[in-house]
DNA sequence: TAAAAATACTGAACACTGTTCATTTTGTCA
DNA sequence: TGACAAAATGAACAGTGTTCAGTATTTTTA
């Protein structure tokens, strides 16, 4: 045997060859610019072939939005030994914060991006986005149990945490925070994200 | 003379119809859906008729935008009175999120989209935006002089502030809070906002 | 009031978009 | 080599934002 293998690797070879092009592509000149002609002609293929891979444009960017997240949980995995939580959830909003300027398609993909196919995110099983939000809320949790944070709603502050560091580079990445000097930027985001944790962890430990 | 008068008055009575026209059938349909064609077809006009009040999509999108601001920065000046700036700075997150739920399309040109033209939000003088982000700014910095904030840097606590509430409305708007259910969402978000506001409250003051 | 000038509006046309599908090309097996 | 299956094509469809020569309407002038 081995000829169904090798089609079903050509196949695989096939959507990686579509996956990567796109990807080059919304990088280069942003998601609005690209249209499939121009993603099959930079393949040399023809448009109608990418059809024959993925049911339409919307499928190519959630396969393109499960790629980003395997790629931010590896990051987020860097922190995994960090024996103090506080220090450790801080670390985790720096990695989150760098991960969205430095991938900011990836990131908008993520959270940002409404195309009809991410109704998923909603209703069915968004797993990646599960895997990703409970190791944000173990972290919060070792926060809590080492009394740094007060409460117990660790949902609550999960999603807190998450929203902070989201509105952040959200904000940023539509444009909406011309109020803050390009060259400060990022050392601003790092002094809101700290401004709470910070103060919480004062008032709190010792 | 009054010829002219109301040829001017004309003119912004036929931009209010195409404004009037575009937010009715965006909040009815969502932006995805509306063209040109159709905003020409409920006026009654044919579709180069728009092009000559507007330059084009993005303007009528960006006169929205400016509207929506008048009207959220109404909504601000409600917790004008209140007397304590935590309390005051909590009811602001209150209305900042009813705004943004009961508004949604408003909210999305306000801090989410990312047409051509909104990179005016970037360089030139995004008036209506400082404006509300100043007020807001002016609030923390009443939460500092209390006592209820520790610290002195105020920019850092307004982005902090704005980035919390910002970060909640838009992962529920772009479908990505799946993780709480439908009907506890509001609940949440309040919860996820006083997380950070009272425990800095309760420990810093008394 | 009639002709001339200015203004307002139209809708066909252009260059694009995502998507489909009959037709052609390529690959596999007997 | 011929028969069948699989893969790739590209023209066609219905839609998009935008432009602009031509038509209709309104205002000004004689």
């Amino acid at each position: 045997m081995g000829i169904k293998e090798r089609k079903d690797r050509d196949r695989e070879e096939m959507k990686k060859l579509i996956l990567d092009t796109s990807l080059k592509l919304f990088t280069e000149e942003g998601f609005g610019k690209v249209s499939m002609r121009k993603i099959a002609s930079k393949m040399e293929y023809s448009p109608g072939t990418i059809y024959l891979y993925f049911k339409n444009k919307d499928e190519i960017l959630y396969e393109l939005h499960n790629i980003a997240f395997d790629k931010f949980y590896s990051e987020q995995m860097k922190i995994k030994d960090i024996e103090d939580p506080m220090e450790k959830l801080i670390k985790h909003g720096e990695i989150y914060i760098d991960f969205a300027l430095k991938n900011t398609e990836y990131y908008d993909l993520m959270f940002i991006m409404n195309a009809t196919g991410f109704e998923i995110a909603k209703k069915e099983e968004w797993k990646v986005g599960f895997r990703t939000f409970d190791y944000l809320k173990s972290n919060v949790q070792e926060c809590f149990d080492a009394g740094y944070f007060k409460g117990d709603d660790v949902m609550a502050a999960t999603i807190a945490t998450w929203s902070l560091v989201h509105g952040i580079v959200s904000l940023y990445i539509r444009n909406r925070l011309a109020m803050i000097p390009e060259n400060y930027v990022r050392h601003m985001m790092s002094e809101s994200m700290k401004f709470f944790f910070e103060n919480l962890k004062k008032q709190n430990k010792k």
